[in-house]
DNA sequence: TTGAAAGCGCTACCAC
DNA sequence: GTGGTAGCGCTTTCAA
């Protein structure tokens, strides 16, 4: 299994030494002379020698590895959080071990428990958009299992959460669209129960109100699995097009809501941005390609997930209980493009 | 650190029996008899136990888990691969550990070292572009590291290996472009030292000779690092356009290659496909949105990733020596759209 | 400054 | 059918 099979007890035997002198003087232990700290260093990298880490974990009760809970790494923006968390990880020696729930409950469930099971020493975790009831991870987190929040977060458990921007993500979207012309912006979004729905629904609200704009409830449309299913998307777009006034303009939350609603213009053959505007939550980087070229939030989900990575390993290797949490939150991006400005 | 802190002693003591009785019986060994077996399993299961698989794995020498090697998860291909190994390696209780190269030599061997450092039971890769010695691996690989190759392959090692049929993809490709009227087909590829990148070719080639076209070689293009950089996509295309007579099609390979080709034509103003034709080697599910809708040539991802993973299993189970060693080979589909239909 | 020995949780060998 | 015990590789106390 260890490729380097030469162990702490192949040194001490070829030196003459005992384990535990081995073991101080690899970990430069001030108990050690000099002389046998160089001995043994040099011995052990000319031998290639790395300790065995399952051993360790054994005997210090750390696996060194941290569970992630995403939706889908499928999904740009969590293929990017998760190269901002293997980034801080690795580099600290900690393990990833990537499980996605697409967006079911049961298997946020499930694979909360198969990490658990498999012991990790801490969780990041974006909730799915199924889940309302979050027991499973109270338990845990009463347990003492260190919990960072990103993303889609929950009030119920007091830990460290990293989220977006997204009340402001929500907000300047909202913002252009009416400063390019449309009056009558409709939202299709992720279900209203998670964090991330009611924020940018919030910025939604707060910039229309700021520009005097009402509107009335029905232009805003929740999917209630986040898109997964294309007629969740279908159906709203479905709805707001036979509205009266219609819409003339779109606002959504989360990648595949965008993508699929663009698609979904495309193939009705209703032309964006003129007889619809769109722009919308996407962290893919074929923006630009887009027909037409999307106006996107962009997150910054590479330094979300070394945020909240940071912020777990802090908790894991804390000597004492921590009390004090934090919710960092990091400005998003908005990309104009084609899609939202109106041709004059 | 596991949060079912009960252990297989805590049992014994509490059932007044001895340590390796409830071992046995928790592993429903025939040496046990039934009823202390029952008594065992329901204390455990009334008590939720859960064995601590560091243990299992410091005892067993196995670490039950599987490295991954890719050049970037970012790219939609390699996701729906990953998301392939995990569907087998979870059901069959490994871990996965994933590393990126983002192509580059340096950072692969890096983490195939990290990779076995960490103790892996085996080791799933594709090579990164710039990979031309793998005698990191062969190493490995000859103090029996059970190694699958998937994707980019070498034949330097004899293992298993998993890959789409490059060849078919490469053919179909240029030969529908031909059906479609294109008979200047230009081609920007991979560095050639990679196998997919040779297969590919090789399709492209046959598909022209069996239409009786003959191409200059300067109508191929190699992007040194398979387009990691966009400038030299940017230089290739601007060379295929400057010839004399201008191709009227390009064949790209890779996710990379392909989006950021179209990025570009369509930054230069040029018309896709009247001015030029555009079919591509990609995995994005935006290929239909895309500006125009882009004829792709798509690789199971996930299948591959399957496949690779249940080859690696059986090798890391094997009782013997494995010798006989094969290649699967999956098919890949071609998606016509519009970026390949000549308007008539 | 060094070493012997216990023990992390589990499995497996060998006695009884 | 059951239990004692050694040992996987390592760290850490305690004794020398």
């Amino acid at each position: 299994m260890n490729f380097n099979a030469i162990t702490i007890r192949d040194i001490a035997k070829e030196l003459n030494l005992s384990v535990s002198t081995v073991s101080k003087a690899l970990r430069d232990s001030h108990e050690i002379s000099e002389k046998t700290k160089k001995l043994v260093m040099e011995y052990a990298r000319e031998k290639n020698y790395r300790p065995n880490p399952i051993a360790q974990s054994l005997k210090q009760g750390l696996s060194k590895s941290i569970g992630i809970v995403v939706s889908t790494i499928e999904n740009q923006f969590f293929s990017q959080v998760i190269n901002g968390i293997e980034s801080v990880a690795y580099k600290e020696g900690y393990n990833v071990i990537i499980t996605q729930t697409h967006e079911s409950y049961d298997l946020e469930v499930k694979n909360v428990g198969h990490l658990t099971h498999r012991s990790i020493d801490g969780l990041l975790i974006s909730l799915s958009t199924e889940t309302k009831d979050i027991e499973h991870l109270q338990r845990l987190h009463r347990q003492g299992l260190p919990i960072v929040f990103f993303d889609r977060v929950s009030n119920e458990i007091d830990t460290h959460k990293v989220i977006a921007d997204n009340y402001r993500g929500g907000y300047n979207a909202t913002k252009h669209l009416i400063e390019s012309g449309f009056d009558r912006i409709a939202h299709i979004t992720s279900p209203p129960n998670i964090s991330i729905t009611k924020e940018r629904l919030a910025g939604y609200h707060q910039a229309l109100a700021d520009a005097g704009v009402t509107l009335p409830d029905n232009y805003i449309k929740y999917c209630p699995h986040g898109g997964r299913d294309i007629s969740e998307i279908e159906n709203a777009l479905n709805e707001l097009l036979a509205l009266d006034p219609k819409p003339n303009a779109i606002f959504t939350t989360s990648d595949r809501i965008t993508t699929t609603t663009l698609f979904l213009i495309n193939k009705m053959g209703i032309k964006i941005p003129e007889e619809i505007a769109l722009a919308g939550y996407t962290n893919t980087t074929l923006a630009d390609v887009l027909n037409p070229p999307l106006t996107s939030v962009y997150q910054p989900g590479f330094e979300i997930g070394q945020k909240a990575t940071e912020m777990l390993i802090s908790l894991i290797t804390s000597k004492r209980p921590v009390t004090e949490f934090q919710t960092a939150v990091l400005p998003t991006q908005l990309f104009v493009r084609k899609s939202s400005i109106k041709k004059s």
